[in-house]
DNA sequence: ACCTTGATTCTTTTT
DNA sequence: GAATCAAGGT
């Protein structure tokens, strides 16, 4: 069937009218699965997403087949902001039936998500069990730190690299395809006398997932990395797609580099997307050397298309976040301009401390909105998670409802963990790290009974087992929910209330706020139902925690306004027309934890380049003057000065407008009137409303 | 022998 | 505010 002539239009739209030269470029840049590679240089605003949605669309009008297309995104997010980019213009451009063209477009995701989609479609043809289970950060540590345990490795006489040190340093090693020795002397110099017992934890931990049929995040790139390396499974696995499109290339690292090429030996079909001032997570071994390298892996090179037109912001913004950039020391993408004038620089705001800044904040917000600005149009960034708290705190007394973007996630409060990992147990018996959870829930169970019901069970049944020696009464009923959870019989997504309801008693007893925990379990109750099985609800989850936080428990009205706060990281990709950046200062930005060496200090500049070039209309930019530093009680004063961050030295303070808040006043606040007052009216007037 | 409780130490960013 | 380690309790 010929899809293509089927859903051409009788008149037919002009998609392409609305693009730039260079975007026009890109979209057009050849559409047979026998084209050349290339590589779009794309600067922030410039309308990447934009360009490359109409990309797969014009691909997919020239005859592509969007089943034949891998689209690989840096996050879930922005996979299905994609996939909805391309269903509404190819619904506008083919009309009805280009709905349907664009819902074909199946194989959208993280690099993560589609490696283990593709391993357990191959899973028998490279030896591996397809009903593995995946281990998020904090599994792999434990599983770590049991393998580190067994090896004696934490009685050793000198201090040995905690565990998530030890799999930081596993997970450089295999993301950035280097050699130990190499990883621990540029990236982990005081792990480098421990080079050699490393080795041998590393060796017994790929042991220990091989035995309990767990991967963890690397192993979905290692394995498929691995897996198209062989010659006839890759012709198998690359003939699958006409189209590779890959959004963020400057935040993949080698290993991703690696199965792009395996794919793609030729660069035919293969399309990249990215923008070395953005790279932000070279902690993940991301490099820029992946963009810089691409066009000269093939030949001919690749075809490179710049976009620096940027759409998003005033003038004024991107003069103040180029000049920031431009004191980098290596950069490569030209600066960006725009047509978009404005007369309101960007604002350096001075409070006096982190209270000043959520008080100044909010009520910006507030009149914003007044002015007609919604909330949603507004967000407030920072570099990491907690620095947000105090304003939290404030949006809250203010009634200001508002979504967390990164940061402490549903995830890791220890109640869901336990859930899921009951879940996960079943799932996958041999999956040691959730047994050991699990049997520790039982009052009397310690790490060392758990180990040995562990070694006594295998993968057999629970209930043969004689009971823990102090499990006592409660060991039955835990018996009877494994066993009925592992038979067939058990329906999914009813399972899970079963599983709640064992688990109450015990959440009672374990946490004093067992209340407001066991409406997140609700809550993961009702994520649940919206996954067909259980496997695919553990898998999902794991990839594709759920990212946002907000002050209400439950899902909120969608429709709801709402003011967005985020991490400077998951900030990547979206747009404000008014944007606050929290703690601009040093030792917040860059954070003191990252001022080390010359590299990390770089990204700590882009990472202020990216959250600045966040705003349309509006920038704040807030230095509070004090800090109260932590460790000590609530009402002491133990606090530190500090300075504006040194990403904005003195030469470019021209770009900035500089304010302090609140204004500095010589007068005094209006009549003294000392008296007391006859009648108190205000309370009057409150009453009214009680 | 093993489990539990209490004191103590830091806290990046994410698939 | 939670992970980790050291000493108390069963």
């Amino acid at each position: 069937m010929n899809m293509h002539a089927a859903a051409a239009p009788a008149e037919p739209v002009d998609y392409l009218a609305t693009l730039n030269e260079g975007q026009r470029r890109a979209v057009e840049h050849g559409v047979g699965a026998g084209c050349g590679p290339l590589l779009v240089i794309a600067g922030a605003g410039s309308g990447k997403t934009n360009t490359l949605a109409h990309r797969v669309v014009h691909l997919i009008a020239s005859g592509a087949d969007p089943r034949r297309i891998l689209l690989l995104t840096f996050s879930r997010r922005a996979a299905s902001e994609m996939i909805r980019r391309v269903e509404r213009l190819a619904a506008r451009v083919m009309g009805p039936n280009g709905a349907v063209l664009g819902e074909g477009l199946s194989w959208a995701g993280t690099f993560h998500a589609v490696g283990a989609r593709l391993l357990r479609e191959h899973a028998f043809q490279i030896g591996l069990d397809p009903t593995f289970t995946i281990h998020d950060r904090e599994d792999a540590a434990d599983l770590m730190n049991l393998v580190r345990h067994e090896l004696g490795l934490s009685k050793k006489e000198t201090r040995f690299p905690t565990k998530n040190t030890c799999l930081d340093i596993y997970s450089r090693v295999v993301n950035a395809q280097d050699e130990l020795e190499a990883v621990l002397k540029s990236a982990f110099p005081w792990c480098l006398g421990a080079a050699e017992d490393l080795r041998s934890l590393f060796s017994a931990y790929v042991e220990a997932k091989l035995g309990n049929n767990v991967l963890d995040y690397d192993d979905l790139l290692l394995w498929w990395s691995h897996m198209v390396a062989e010659p006839m499974i890759a012709a198998d696995i690359g003939a699958r797609f006409d189209h590779v499109l890959v959004d963020e290339y400057q935040d993949t690292n080698r290993l991703q580099a690696s199965i792009l090429l395996a794919l793609k030996p030729d660069g035919r079909g293969l399309t990249v997307v990215g923008d070395d001032a953005q790279s932000i997570y070279s902690f993940r071994a991301a490099t820029i050397r992946n963009i810089l390298d691409f066009p000269g892996h093939f030949s001919p090179p690749a075809e490179i298309v710049t976009l620096d037109r940027n759409y998003r912001s005033t003038q004024p913004i991107l003069n103040a976040a180029n000049a920031v950039i431009g004191l980098a020391s290596e950069r490569f993408t030209k600066n960006l301009w725009t047509d978009r004038q404005s007369s309101e620089l960007p604002q350096l705001v001075t409070v006096k401390d982190e209270a000043g800044q959520a008080d100044f904040v909010a009520t910006r917000i507030l009149e914003n909105r007044e002015a007609g600005m919604t909330l949603k149009a507004q967000a407030v960034l920072f570099r990491t998670s907690h620095h947000s708290g105090p304003l939290e705190v404030e949006l809250v007394r203010r009634n200001i409802p508002f979504v967390k973007f990164g940061g402490l996630k549903f995830l890791d409060a220890a109640h869901v963990k336990d859930m899921l990992a009951i879940l996960r147990w079943a799932q996958n018996p041999r999956d040691r790290v959730a047994g050991f959870r699990v049997l520790q829930l039982l009052p009397g169970v310690g790490p060392t009974s758990a180990a040995r019901v562990l070694d006594a069970a295998g993968t057999g049944d629970i209930a043969e087992l004689p009971a823990p020696p102090r499990a006592g009464a409660d060991w039955p009923a835990f018996a009877e929910l494994t066993g009925h959870l592992r038979s067939a019989l058990s329906p999914w997504p009813a399972e899970i209330g079963h599983v709640r309801q064992w688990y109450e008693p015990h959440l009672e007893r374990m946490h004093e706020d067992a209340v407001t925990r066991r409406a997140d379990l609700l809550q993961l109750e009702q994520i649940a139902a919206g996954y067909a099985s259980r496997e695919r609800f553990l898998t999902e989850l794991t990839l594709d925690p759920p990212s946002a936080t907000s002050d209400e428990a439950g899902a909120p009205t969608r429709d709801e306004d709402y003011l967005i706060l985020s991490t400077i990281h998951s900030s990547k990709g979206q747009e404000w027309k008014s944007v606050f950046v929290l703690n601009a200062v040093d030792g917040c930005m860059p954070a003191d934890v990252a001022a080390g060496s010359p590299a990390e200090l770089e990204e700590e500049r882009r990472l202020l380049y990216v959250a600045m070039t966040r705003a349309k209309d509006s920038l704040h930019l807030m230095m509070p003057q004090r800090f109260f530093t932590h460790g000590q009680h609530a009402q002491g004063d133990r606090h530190v000065y500090a300075n504006r961050t040194r990403f904005i030295p003195a030469r470019i303070l021209g770009f900035f407008e500089q304010t302090m808040w609140p204004m500095a006043t010589a007068s005094a606040p209006g009549p003294a009137w000392r008296g007391t007052a006859a009648i108190d009216l205000k309370d009057r007037m409150r009453g009214m409303w009680r």
